[in-house]
DNA sequence: CGCGTGACGTCTC
DNA sequence: CGAGACGCCACGC
């Protein structure tokens, strides 16, 4: 476990309810905006015991894991809906409109 | 140290 | 908008 993979886990541990982050996000907040693919790879192998909202981590294009990571898409998907996380229609969230901006935090704006 | 792998991102067609 | 190709980086062997 070296240093990026323990900042990959303490900034998705940070992601707000109601707010979702891109792998690419993420890797750039590491310090490495290439290393998306490493984010992935940290979620799947994420230590249960630190409770990652992973299900607030999707790619730039909004789409969810594939079928065999939350036990099927839908898992995830039931779990935004109830953190108010907007849907299109296609399945995939809408990015641009709960895209998590760090310092931003929980501050809402009417 | 090289090679294969992957919950990614961006570009083309 | 879907599919393919390429680059990228950490990990396991």
């Amino acid at each position: 476990m070296n240093a990026f993979m323990k900042k990959v886990y303490e900034i998705v541990s940070r992601i707000p309810k109601g707010k979702v982050a891109t792998y690419g996000q993420i890797a750039a907040l590491c310090g490495n905006p290439r290393a998306a693919r490493v984010v992935g790879w940290a979620m799947r192998h994420a230590p249960e015991h630190l409770a990652l909202p992973c299900h607030r981590v999707v790619n730039q294009s909004g789409r969810l894991a594939p079928d065999d990571v939350f036990g099927g898409q839908h898992i995830q998907r039931e779990m935004l809906l109830q953190e108010g996380i907007p849907f299109r229609e296609n399945g995939c969230i809408d990015i641009k409109k709960c895209l998590w901006i760090p310092g931003q935090s929980d501050r809402m704006v009417p």
